[in-house]
RNA sequence: GGGCCUGUAGCUUAGUCAGGUAGAGCAUCCGGCUUUUAACCGGACGGCCGUGGGUUCAAAUCCCAUCAGGCCCGCCA
């Protein structure tokens, strides 16, 4: 079974419908990593209305979150913001300095992370968490935690084993200047905190209202309960043991509500650059990835892994065998009945169907709708050697795999594959690259037989109609008339254009040619 | 120091929770297809399941130990 299936079936036994949860912090640009936090979750979420249960997907902004600190992308200008939550700060211009036209800063990077989402078809209900405290929907959660101080003290001590500090309290204050940081509270008279910040000023918070925050792990373990969070997969770094989730669990109960499932998932890594990590540069953002990567591979990278495995996100070569794992999935699901499979063949049956089925960006569409017909090879060949889109869609009339107009998802498909073959991560290995000459190490792979083709080939060449039709008869007369084998005459064209012995379909290559060029190549041989 | 994840064919991996003859795909090689989608079809090759113990009639699977890689324990998906 497909594991957000499993999960779907362990949530069955809670009681009600289920409210599948993400939360991440805007403290930067999101990356592909995001990614896997929100497909995770949303997957569990489609796989519980699959499974004829009632679900919503929530994705919790942590806009109340402080800035901890002044990132490289910042200018040093954002010292004075630190500590302060991040839905009233400003956005940073392309400067890295606040733009005061920019907006506030969460909903800067979390923006183009929305779109970025709706491309692979997860449209999440949003909940900005500063606007939850601005309604007064933690007053609750913030009055019984400070009643209960010395007990979620105790419990982040003892899973934790963490020690922490005299002068916690279980309510940050925001101060005279709006930060977080350096605030003591001084007493508490419901709903009432009373603080003096570090510049000696003294104030008052309102739990009903967004002047203060819980501290992390309890904030987290209040969330749960304010939207009746049922499952909520977590970073590997929030489920190591004595974690913010093993801490949120028993305080979550304090507060008065059921936990959620527990799920951790493993990171992903940029291949061989180790995980994401905005500090060092090491990003690759969703919007980049969705820019080269098919929505539907791109779910499909998430959905064929196992939570706990890590996953190498890799734009080089992989991608062509993703890409072909994803279209032979397609082609032929596995199938067969329960009598004539073993458990174990009956089990990888129902995880690749499942990973198929999760895989689609509109929930429960057809896969076939996805491939659009074409495979991502063949679209990577036509790719490069046709610089005009309209030239494309002849070419698939005539093969065979368009009628009439492309549709959305070819179109979509052929822009990401124009990106991918005009940016830095397209393989070098399938790269078509047109000789500039003969080598003297190609030339020794002509036979006489290929000599006498390409010598007859260039005559009748020249009064060839430029087009691939045209072309191909051509090649094909010729190689009738010298009595040469098919497949040797084609296997002599490509030595001389690409240098290797194969190649894709000649007669399109070389209607892309320059027909000189051509003339010139063989008259090297 | 504490903890988590991973280790199965050259590569990517399924199977581990509920022990029952190790399965796939890619790559490679061979063969087929009289006119090339880097295509397609058929076949072969290839694993003491990281290592060492233990439990069991039976272990990739459970237990203990150990090695290796990745990671977490201030914020981070």
């Amino acid at each position: 079974m497909h594991w957000a299936d499993h999960t779907a079936q362990t949530l069955q036994n809670r009681d009600g419908s289920q409210v599948i949860a993400s939360g991440i912090t805007p403290s930067g640009e999101f990356h592909v990593g995001h990614l896997r936090e929100i497909l995770t979750a949303e997957m569990i979420h489609r796989a519980c209305l699959d499974a004829g249960m009632e679900s919503r997907y929530i994705f919790i902004v942590d806009s109340m979150d402080p800035l901890r600190r002044v990132y490289d992308f910042l200018s040093p200008a954002y010292q004075q913001y630190i500590g302060h939550p991040l839905a009233y700060i400003p956005a940073p211009g392309p400067d890295g300095a606040p733009d005061p036209d920019g907006g506030n800063y969460a909903d800067h990077f979390l923006a183009p992370f929305l779109t970025a989402l709706k491309e692979i078809g997860v449209e999440p209900e949003v909940v900005m968490n500063h606007q939850t405290y601005e309604s007064g929907a933690f007053a609750d959660k913030i009055h019984s935690s400070i009643e209960q101080k010395d007990e979620i003290r105790r419990v982040i001590e003892e899973v934790s084993g963490r020690e922490v500090p005299e002068d916690w309290f279980p309510y940050n204050p925001l101060g005279s200047d709006g930060s977080i940081d350096g605030v003591s509270v001084t007493g508490y008279e419901h709903p009432h905190v009373h603080w003096v910040d570090s510049h000696g000023v003294e104030g008052t918070a309102d739990i009903r209202t967004a002047q203060g925050k819980l501290p992390w792990r309890v904030d987290w373990a209040a969330k749960w309960g304010i939207h009746g969070i049922t499952c909520e997969p977590a970073g590997k770094d929030h489920g190591a043991a004595g974690g913010s989730y093993d801490t949120g669990i028993p305080i979550c109960e304090m507060l008065g509500s059921q936990p959620p499932h527990k799920l951790v998932y493993e990171w992903i890594q940029l291949k061989g650059m180790g995980p994401m990590s905005s500090s060092t540069g090491l990003t690759v953002g969703p919007m980049d990835a969705l820019a080269l990567v098919p929505p539907e591979i791109m779910r499909y990278v998430i959905a064929r892994s196992k939570v706990g495995r890590h996953i190498d996100f890799d734009t080089g070569p992989a991608l062509f065998q993703t890409a072909d794992e994803y279209e032979r999935l397609v082609a032929e699901p596995p199938s067969g009945s329960d009598e004539e499979l073993s458990r174990r063949q009956q089990i990888a049956r129902d995880t690749q169907l499942g990973a198929l089925r999760l895989s689609q960006v509109g929930k429960n569409a057809d896969p076939a709708g996805s491939v659009a017909g074409v495979s991502f090879r063949h679209l990577a060949m036509l790719a490069q050697i046709k610089s005009n889109d309209d030239d494309i869609w002849d070419s698939l009339r005539n093969s065979g795999h368009l009628e009439g107009e492309p549709g959305g998802t070819l179109i979509g498909r052929l822009r990401r594959m124009r990106n991918w073959v005009d940016g830095p991560h397209f393989p070098d290995a399938a790269k078509i690259e047109v000789q500039s000459g003969v080598s003297d190490e190609i030339r020794v792979h002509l036979t006489d037989e290929h000599r006498q083709f390409l010598s007859a080939l260039s005559g009748s060449l020249e009064d060839c109609e430029w087009t691939e039709e045209a072309i191909g008869d051509c090649i094909r007369s010729v190689a009738a008339g010298v009595a040469i084998g098919g497949r040797e005459a084609y296997v002599a064209l490509y030595w001389i254009i690409l240098g290797k012995n194969h190649g894709p379909k000649a007669s399109s290559l070389m209607a892309e040619m320059e027909m000189e060029h051509l003339l010139s190549l063989i008259s090297e041989t």
